[in-house]
DNA sequence: AGTGTCAAGGGGAGGG
DNA sequence: CCCTCCCCTTGACACT
């Protein structure tokens, strides 16, 4: 695998000057406004190439099963009531009944905050809508509301929380990448010093050739692009260390270490 | 007690 | 102006 084809992720990675609206909005006593920051995002077309293919996306990955799906919303719940009673239909009616009596304090008014937690059929129900279309309509969400007796604002706020859950693990997953690619970066920068320092001893321990005129010192012996002077046979150089690819040229005719 | 998860609150941005 | 979205945050709950 060549270095090429490590990085070439369709990471886009950017300076920004902060001016988005909600970073603006919520960091204003954290930060300064005009403070640059670093920008982190997959090019359009990776974008789509994930969409496009699920398998790998690790939030597709977690949702493959129902079983899957349980752990992913409320398995903990789930796991710590089966492993004490055993009574998996006592947990559902007991979960429905606390929706009910948030919804009820809800239309009353009520200060009282309860927990909701979303029964495993709710869940899978939401995530199935979710893997064939990430944002509802109006009538798709009333429709949904319906069918799983919550609200519509419920069935909302629960693809808001699901689009930003993705959005993390796509971060997530863009960071790896990147680091990736960081290192990738750092190890042929290393073996670019290494060969510059070979280079050097060589030219050290020849003096000789240090007579020859600049020009013969713009042939890069890997691409053969280029010619100067002496000859235009690479295999005839005297720079070439024992078949080894040497980028021995000038770096203002070829500024790419990679040709 | 500390931490992670998740439903929900709140507010600004943008579109119709 | 309303609706929906996104983002950040809060609070309840489960787990270690």
């Amino acid at each position: 695998m060549g270095y090429g084809d490590i990085c070439h992720t369709g990471l886009s990675l950017g300076l920004s000057s902060c001016d988005t609206s909600n970073q603006q909005k919520k960091s204003s006593s954290k930060s300064d406004p005009f403070f640059p920051c670093l920008t982190l995002s997959l090019s359009p077309e990776v974008r789509y190439q994930a969409a496009a293919t699920k398998e790998t996306n690790p939030y597709q990955r977690q949702t493959t099963s129902l079983t899957e799906l349980s752990s992913f919303s409320n398995s903990s719940v789930k796991r710590e009531r089966d492993a004490s009673t055993g009574e998996e239909v006592e947990d559902e009616e007991e979960r429905v009944l606390s929706k009910e009596i948030s919804d009820d304090q809800d239309e009353e008014g009520a200060c009282a905050r309860k927990k909701l937690r979303l029964t495993k059929e709710q869940s899978a129900t939401l995530e199935d809508s979710f893997k064939e279309h990430s944002t509802l309509n109006p009538k798709q969400k009333q429709a949904l509301a319906n069918r799983l007796n919550l609200r519509p604002r419920q069935v909302e706020v629960w693809f808001q929380n699901r689009r930003a859950r993705t959005k993390l693990k796509q971060t997530e997953v863009d960071c790896e990448l990147l680091k990736k690619c960081c290192e990738t970066l750092t190890d042929e920068n290393r073996r670019l010093q290494k060969e510059l320092q070979e280079l050097r001893a060589i030219k050290l321990t020849a003096p000789v050739y240090m007579q020859l005129p600049a020009a013969t010192l713009t042939m890069c012996p890997s691409c053969e692009r280029i010619a100067g002077g002496v000859g235009d046979n690479s295999s005839k150089s005297p720079f070439s260390i024992n078949g080894t690819k040497s980028h021995f040229y000038s770096p203002f005719t070829h500024p790419s270490a990679a040709c």
